[in-house]
DNA sequence: ATCATTGCAAAAGATTTGCAAGGTC
DNA sequence: GACCTTGCAAATCTTTTGCAATGAT
């Protein structure tokens, strides 16, 4: 699953590793190999992953720095509540990117290739907050994914049979 | 799981129930029974559901009516498929509500109450459309759910801890 | 030494599937 | 009668959990 990165990073003083290292010290959490090495995956490229995509990445079971399963997902959750990472459902599965050190931003879907492409838009923040004050409703956060077809997939006629995607 | 009804019902020519005959016989399917009063169970009232919450108001086992879950849950998806529903996700579950004679909309997500309450916007629309030209994008469809704490929450101070939620 | 973390195996929750029995055309 | 549909039981898939062993401070 790659990516389309055309948005700036937002300037941080920590690097994700020290961050998670400052919220595992607050919370009297130990800073274990296996967080560490996850850590470092998790934010050595910049893309939107599930927790197979992950594990798949990583040394597999009797390899040297193996991280089991049930970590993988106790990790995933523990950067979520740290705020390195977002976390959201596609098609029935969580999906990740980062958040830390990222700006908000929402999706395109592509039904075809499953790729999720990223923009960013004053203007739906603006919507967002002004239907929600038409309700008497206090924001916390919203998710919009637009779907369709990306333009590769438009070109590329190949038709495969549309599945009943969850958006 | 109740609803805000302010959105006006579409024009359409044949009730769910005949539509949905009209798409069992253009692909051979059978109109049984069990589909009969899956479809009148799930039109009779205007409200998100999900596959629980729809088994639950049915007759359970040995009660005269009964359907099974698996045939609960291969209906729904004949109905998504046949345009009655549209389905998407929340919290990890399907969430289903009325697609045919009813127009396209929006939610906000009260994380208290997980009450799911309509809005429709037209520029939402127009904002959706201009973003995938941007990125030549051709539009099926989009998800917004603005996620927060609805006004009766808000008043009621009861602070419950804040779960992890998907959104 | 104390207490958090890990991996394993198993559980959990939602949804799907194989299949024999039954229903519809 | 041919063939679709149903219900049952079991499988599947993703994620979580109990627990004894291991590791960090």
């Amino acid at each position: 699953m790659s990516t389309d990165y055309t948005l700036e990073t937002i300037q941080v003083s920590l690097s994700a590793q020290d961050r998670f290292a400052e919220y595992l010290q607050s919370r009297g959490m130990r800073n274990t190999g296996q967080r560490r090495r996850l850590v470092e995956h998790v934010f050595s490229t910049h893309e939107h992953f599930d927790a197979d995509n992950l594990i798949e990445k990583l040394p597999r079971k009797g390899e040297a720095g193996y991280v089991s399963r049930p970590t993988v997902y106790r990790t995933l959750n523990e950067l979520v509540d740290a705020g390195l990472l977002r976390k959201f459902e596609l098609a029935g599965r969580a999906v990740y990117e980062h958040d830390y050190g990222y700006p908000q931003h929402d999706h395109l879907y592509c039904q075809e290739c499953q790729q999720l492409f990223e923009f960013q838009s004053q203007a739906l923040i603006e919507l967002r907050d002004s239907v929600a004050k038409d309700h008497r409703f206090r924001v916390t956060g919203h998710r919009l994914i637009i779907s369709g077809v990306c333009e590769e997939c438009s070109r590329s006629r190949q038709r495969k049979k549309r599945r009943q995607d969850l958006i």
